[in-house]
RNA sequence: GGAGAGGUGGCAGAGUGGUUGAAUGCGCCGGUUUCGAAAACCGGUUAACCGCAAGGUUACGGGAGUUCGAAUCUCCCCCUCUCCGCCA
């Protein structure tokens, strides 16, 4: 949600924003619906005042005579009042789903571009590997090693799903632990298991809806009241950040840093036939998430968006799989990020042969999103001085299972086919060193 | 699924038609006192919106209604809790 105060100031701040998000609204429709309603408002106001008014003087008078007579003339005017309160409340009405829809603008330093082809490459870890031998797909590898089962997956599921089976089940609760603990252990973040079923509120407060309402799943009868509805959230990110909703906490308390691995689920609609070998696009997964709700503060989100990204990139140093980091385009990150980092990691088989950037996969994503979600969510909190202020908050991918499976099965693969257990899941895997 | 109880300010908890945005207690903030602290005492302490201000409007789970006037009455819905049943 976007300042309604702002928006009639700087209206040219959103149109420009959402020109360079390619996102259509039509900003003087809804200045002319914000000025309709606030003319609604005053004139229920000054009515309602005027009622409040002759009601206190009612029931100061004592003689049942005059008592009468006054009620008698205040029939009038509370038609008055009804008529003018309806308007005021269809104006509202109307204003709202307007608001909703208009992105947040992109923040000064994020680049401007068309869509993901115009994103910026900001720096590279870890070299490509060079095989000596023909690599093979993390499809053919898990399939040879028997950890992902696709036709079963499929038969039982749909399209998109699978089953992680033996040792590639292990691999997947591996990352998810060794995320978990790299960020509660190391940096201080506080787990958190989350709701993965939601209400619609949660879903709109976090700004995935009403714009990607196509991409969750609804689950409820088709006869039942909406208020009975759910919505499976496609990331533990609504969870952990609308866990304050609605919430005024104390700037003392403030950066709070929560992490979630909950399951995903994405119907991933419009992308028929895209990426359909293997986990890489899938139905529903596992993701560890890092949330940061911090103060109303430019600098500290920047500082925070930085530090966010930098965790993940441990993590996938811990992994010692190569990855560079990008900055995302004005049209590619979405209504609700001020600015988005990805984290893309070298899956071998996406690799052309020619150009390294076809190599690369995106894993991560990390979004600033300033008070954009804190104010759909009613997120705030209080400064030593007692004022008020709408949080800060960002998140982050810390890892998202199988598809990280894919980089660490095609990176650690060996030239007989079996597959050497990344060091730092060995733990995980009781000292497993490798596969097949 | 069956039966019952309840939803009021940060918390506890009054309030059943009129100056109640809301008693009281706790908590919190400020002051007096003290070498300092505790205790005691005094004062302050919900938020959103409109307005330069004075001031005004709204909100007692949500919605609709009755009324000149609703925290208080009526209807519908939601949520929480307890007991029974079922269940990971």
């Amino acid at each position: 949600m976007i300042d309604l105060k702002d928006l009639r100031e700087h209206p040219d701040k959103y149109r420009k924003g959402a020109r360079l998000k390619n996102v259509a609204v039509d900003i003087d429709a809804v200045l002319q619906m914000d000025e309709k309603r606030s003319a609604a408002m005053r004139e229920f106001e000054t009515l309602r005042a005027q009622q409040n008014k002759a009601s206190g003087e009612i029931a100061r008078l004592k003689d049942p005579a005059e008592k009468k007579a006054a009620v008698a003339r205040m029939q009038s005017l509370k038609q008055q009042v009804q008529a003018a309160q309806e308007q005021s409340r269809e104006a509202e009405s109307r204003l709202e789903p307007l608001l909703l829809s208009i992105p947040q603008p992109p923040d000064d330093d994020v680049p401007v571009g068309k869509d993901a082809a115009d994103n910026l490459v900001m720096y590279r870890w870890g070299e490509p590997r060079q095989f000596a031998f023909t690599p093979r797909s993390h499809a053919e590898l898990a399939q040879k090693h028997q950890l992902i089962d696709s036709d079963r997956g499929v038969r039982l599921a749909g399209s998109r799903s699978y089953f992680l089976v033996g040792k590639g089940a292990e691999l997947h609760n591996a990352v998810l632990r060794l995320a978990m603990d790299l960020m509660t252990r190391q940096h201080g973040f506080t787990a958190i298991n989350v709701p993965v079923l939601v209400r619609e509120s949660a879903m709109r407060g976090t700004g995935f809806f009403p714009a990607g309402r196509e991409q969750a799943y609804r689950v409820g009868e088709e006869h039942e009241a909406e208020d009975d509805v759910r919505f499976l959230t496609g990331t533990a990110e609504v969870g952990l950040t609308a866990f304050h909703m609605d919430e005024v906490l104390d700037e003392a308390d403030l950066p709070r840093k929560y992490t979630a691995v909950s399951t995903c689920f994405r119907r991933e609609a419009g992308t028929y036939g895209k990426d359909t070998a293997g986990v890489y696009r899938v139905h529903q997964f596992d993701k560890c998430e890092q949330v940061v709700i911090c103060r109303n503060d430019v600098d500290e989100s920047k500082q925070w968006h930085k530090t966010m990204l930098g965790y993940s990139e441990q993590l996938l140093q811990k992994l010692e799989l190569p990855y560079r980091v990008i900055q995302c385009c004005t049209g590619d990150i979405g209504v609700k990020n001020a600015a988005m980092f990805d984290i893309e990691t070298w899956m071998p088989s996406r690799f052309d042969g020619r150009d390294d950037a076809s190599g690369y996969g995106e894993t991560h994503s990390a979004s600033r999103l300033y008070e954009f979600q804190a104010r759909r969510l009613n997120l705030r909190y209080k400064d030593a001085s007692g004022k008020i202020h709408f949080c800060h908050t960002l998140n982050n991918t810390v890892v998202a299972s199988p598809r990280i499976l894919i980089p660490i099965l095609e990176n650690y693969q060996n030239d007989d086919g079996s597959i050497t257990v990344p060091q730092a899941l060995q733990p995980y895997l009781g000292g497993c060193e490798r596969i097949g």
